[in-house]
DNA sequence: TCTGGGGTCCTAGGACCC
DNA sequence: TCTGGGGTCCTAGGACCC
């Protein structure tokens, strides 16, 4: 008996944020910002915040997701900047995932704005490029913006097929069709090669996906190593088995950067920074009843260049003044106290549901101040910049 | 002209054990 | 005095994704 083809959709919001901001915009009676070159980004105002949305007028004169809005301002003048709504954002997503879930509950929800979902268990007595469009319309109809579906028998070629023509279309890619729509495009268009890869691929002639698929393993395996090759050379052939999972894996690590407006390099404002990252990282640990057993720490400098240190901690904990303290220790360990600091970031990893054992006896006396520190904290959770000095000054005094 | 923030996975080398 | 091979854990760094 033949196997049953699988059918998988991949479901993407057309520049998802600025998308969302123009709905929210237009339900106040603003213009139609999708219209007109325009980008969302952090804080506009910071001359270090860069692109995070762009529309496609924006994107027509050469202006970039990631690139400073300092430098897109210099393209274009006009260029109408929005600062992103998160809050905003999430509801739009939850809502944009209940409409793909009523196509198939086989749904892997794979960022904020794009998911898979499995239509390969559905009596097909219908063209699925009709069944897309349906969905397609729907999320416009009901919420406003335009996603592109694309179709394929697996997971990387519904991928691969949304990328193509944008906006609000419904692109297929099977097996069959890999030679002709997919085999032809820059390396680069392909899933996980990123800049340095084809970089790599291309000093070895490997200039389009076909050039890719056409190579063996083992020469591959020179440029990238084992894993990877396979990895590459399957998908480049439009091979992938990886199911739809359903289930929301657990978090694995959780960290906070900061980026500074001009670089800071004395120790008043690095540990005034650290403690910024230590509290929001805790704060996020508790809210998950998570603990960490490895701390880490990374600056990055003016040239971009990045240093990290990690530790493991001797007893699972989620307190902010122990995550603060072993990240000083690493801070000293690798900076040398004047280099001025672009970024600062405090990482924690190896994440558990279970808190240390305890040793009252042995247990140092501060503990409970600390405790009572951190419920406090999750109390007001100290947002504001004036909570969280206060905050800060309490927590030195000890 | 000046480059965010939050994640995942992989690799390579060193320490340490048998 | 010179020296194997395998396994595991930890750490640093790099690549990719949105």
């Amino acid at each position: 008996m033949a196997r049953r083809r699988r059918v998988i959709f991949h479901i993407d919001v057309n520049s998802a944020f600025l998308s969302w901001t123009a709905v929210q915009l237009m339900q106040s009676g603003h213009q139609d910002i999708r219209l007109v070159p325009s980008v969302v980004s952090g804080d506009p105002s910071d001359r270090r915040s860069i692109i995070t949305a762009a529309s496609i007028p924006a994107k027509k004169i050469g202006i970039k997701t990631a690139e400073p809005v300092t430098m897109a301002l210099r393209k274009c003048p006009d260029l109408v900047v929005v600062k992103g709504d998160w809050d905003w954002y999430r509801r739009c997503s939850e809502e944009f995932i209940e409409i793909c879930r009523k196509y198939s509950p086989v749904l892997q929800q794979f960022s904020i704005d794009e998911c898979f979902i499995d239509m390969s268990l559905r009596n097909w007595g219908e063209d699925p490029v009709d069944v897309a469009t349906r969905l397609k319309d729907e999320v416009k109809a009901t919420l406003g913006f335009t996603v592109n579906v694309g179709i394929g028998s697996n997971k990387l070629l519904a991928k691969m097929a949304s990328e193509f023509e944008k906006p609000d279309k419904v692109h297929t890619l099977w097996e069959e069709e890999v030679q002709e729509k997919m085999w032809p495009l820059d390396v680069r268009e392909l899933l996980w090669v990123g800049k340095k890869t084809e970089e790599k691929l291309k000093m070895y002639g490997i200039r389009t996906i076909g050039d890719l698929a056409s190579r063996s393993v083992g020469s591959l395996t020179r440029l990238v190593g084992k894993k990877f090759a396979s990895q590459l050379h399957e998908n480049a052939n439009g091979r992938d088995d990886s199911p739809v999972e359903t289930e929301v894996p657990e978090a694995k690590s959780i960290s906070a950067e900061r980026t500074f407006s001009n670089d800071i390099g004395t120790e008043k404002d690095v540990d005034r920074a650290l403690f910024n990252v230590a509290c929001i990282v805790a704060h996020r640990m508790r809210r998950a009843d998570f603990y960490t057993s490895c701390v880490s720490v990374f600056i990055k400098y003016r040239d971009f260049s990045v240093v990290q240190r990690q530790h493991q901690v001797a007893q699972p904990t989620n307190i902010t003044a122990i995550i603060l303290n072993e990240a000083r220790a690493l801070i000293r360990d690798i900076w040398d106290g004047e280099s001025p600091i672009r970024q600062i970031g405090l990482g924690v990893s190896k994440l558990s549901h279970e808190s240390a054992v305890q040793m009252s006896l042995f247990e140092d006396p501060k503990m409970d101040f600390y405790r009572e520190w951190d419920r406090k904290y999750d109390e007001e959770k100290s947002q504001n910049e004036d909570a969280r000095t206060l905050a800060y000054e309490r927590m030195k005094q000890q």
